[in-house]
DNA sequence: TTGTAAGCGTTATCAC
DNA sequence: GTGATAACGCTTACAA
């Protein structure tokens, strides 16, 4: 046990320094050397030490991501499906993936500062974005290479970010509604200092006013993120004298605990109440009846933000463009457009 | 950028030892020295380098979990829960997350010696556990912190797991279809290298010998633990000449995969064909119709598997227990069990 | 092509 | 209570 570089070294006849371009495939050092110093490390059973490699590297070949201190909103299924196509690309490239959970007694913004500043990542994946999030502040000062999957409030300027065009999806979603003879229609959010929530709502009045439809702010929920907000907030909407007749519900998660509070209030969806959610995770398929959602393509986001996050770590003077990732609807039964000879062409039709 | 711990010692006056106390919140220090270096840190702000700290105090407060070779099968919704438990317990009690996904140019074993003898983990989570895999072999003889989620190989002894008892579980679920009136019973299992899937298949063969009915092989179906193994299993079953009324899959995913085929085969569910899954993952209650299944309280094997895998790391000399987590038969409609006046008695009724 | 030696940022041991 | 000093295991100038 604890064979290090010295003992390598030693039994081989050579100094710790040979041994370490062994490792590191150094061009210039004989082959018989190289050879014998592999041979000594079989028979040694020699596995270099990473922390110490670390230490003197000042890298880890380790992307980071932050899990919030809610810890709860980590399983929105939006988040293992992100993880998902980050633990795809980081494997592709070789990096290694590090949770920060710990540190949960500090906020945010020191949970932050100090993961970047312990060394023991590369880069950081953030997976929410917040407005006046004191985090963004560190990370522009930090100058760490970081990758933000969604839209960065308007103050901040320097942070690589992949996204979805989330006023457009909004729009095109209760548009569908819309288009599908709605004219009263609810929108059940998460908190509203989240910019996705921010964005998906402003799609969602704009769409109203371009069929110029009224704006009543008390069709509007903001909740949690978690299916519990989805099921009060259906069922504050319902319990309004003129309740909506279609719901947009910015979360899949939501927009199931929408259905299910409809569900129990006797109400049959799509008949009664249409519902339409957002993000495509995968059980928005396999729901009864399946939700009509608009995909943003989650694995996607976490793949392009892994590749951007890698790309910035290994080349950090070069000017990085941050990105959208395409959005589409995803036509199921959950708002009645399932007719197939129903006129309005949809993006995408499933099931 | 790049403060460290002397230039903090150096602002304050005292050495980078004395700094180290107070970091480490050490009993022997005067109030007014903390009070000034805590001062220093902040002015400073100085945050420590947690790669040199691992390097002298060989740990690192991280528990790793590695990524099998076969990434889409840690993508089975099984594992994204038990991550959901570990991190719960890993946040509450200070350790981070390491997921090992790279170096997947090695073998399962190399990867393992690997990532244990680079020192960036404390400890190690195994999520499957296979039939003669060397990785045991790994485990055995470096005795380093671990905990395997699953029942090792009879061969492998010293090692700490977590487990359910998939035997009598398997036993109970093939009772409840037998109980339903079924005779001839499919079995649709993963690679049957997999322990899970030889404890279940027993179960079934033990269930299927305790109503004194014929086990017959070629209702057994050994696949992949995908969705697609599940649906082309089923394929295979419902060509037989005498096919059978009811299936058990040794997993939820492939229990989906077999609804498929059997619907797009024209048969309906429960009335045609009875399935019954394992795992109760989140999706079981929303398929369509909603899975009976076995849960096997996938949180609670995550979690309980980072307790002991952080009471090993901490106590290493104790002597440790294996667990057993209990399961439950939850009853939903893909059986036809769920007509109130039905006489059998399930454990969990739900929904 | 290989070796020597310094240093990465901490903590631990042993003085005082 | 506090300070030198020596590790921890590796990489990398610089020398040879």
């Amino acid at each position: 046990m604890g064979v290090n570089i010295k003992d390598v070294a030693f039994r081989a006849g050579v100094s710790p320094s040979t041994v370490s371009r062994v490792i590191a495939d150094h061009p210039r050092i004989s082959a018989e050397t190289k050879e014998r110093v592999l041979t000594v490390m079989k028979e040694l059973d020699y596995h270099p030490n990473a922390i110490a490699r670390s230490l003197v590297k000042k890298s880890s070949e380790t992307l980071g991501i932050l899990i919030p201190n809610n810890i709860e909103e980590f399983f929105n299924p939006f988040f293992p499906e992100v993880l998902r196509g980050i633990t795809q690309v980081a494997q592709s490239e070789g990096y290694d993936l590090f949770l920060s959970t710990s540190l949960n007694h500090l906020n945010d913004r020191e949970r932050t500062e100090n993961i970047i500043r312990s060394k023991r990542i590369d880069g950081l994946i953030i997976l929410t974005s917040k407005e006046n999030d004191p985090l963004f502040e560190v990370l522009e000062r930090l100058k760490f290479p970081s990758v933000l999957i969604g839209r960065p409030p308007v103050t901040v300027s320097s942070l690589l970010w992949i996204n979805n065009d989330n006023v457009s999806a909004s729009f095109e979603a209760t548009q569908h509604l819309i288009e599908l003879g709605h004219h009263r229609i609810g929108f059940i959010g998460g908190n509203h200092d989240f910019i996705v929530t921010q964005d998906r709502l402003k799609g969602y009045q704009q769409a109203l006013e371009a069929a110029k439809l009224p704006f009543d702010p008390r069709l509007i929920i903001a909740s949690e993120f978690i299916e519990e907000g989805g099921y009060t907030g259906m069922l504050r909407l319902l319990a309004l004298s003129d309740r909506p007749s279609a719901i947009v519900a910015s979360d899949d998660v939501l927009a199931f605990g929408a259905m299910r509070a409809a569900g129990e209030m006797g109400y049959r969806i799509p008949e009664d109440l249409a519902i339409i959610g957002f993000n495509d995770i995968p059980l928005a398929k396999l729901s009864n009846p399946p939700l009509t959602t608009v995909s943003v393509n989650i694995i996607e986001l976490g793949q392009k933000a892994a590749e951007m996050l890698i790309r910035q770590i290994q080349y950090p003077e070069k000017l990085h463009q941050s990105a959208i990732i395409s959005h589409e609807l995803v036509i199921r039964r959950s708002c009645g457009a399932w007719n197939p000879v129903f006129p309005y062409q949809p993006t995408v039709r499933d099931r």
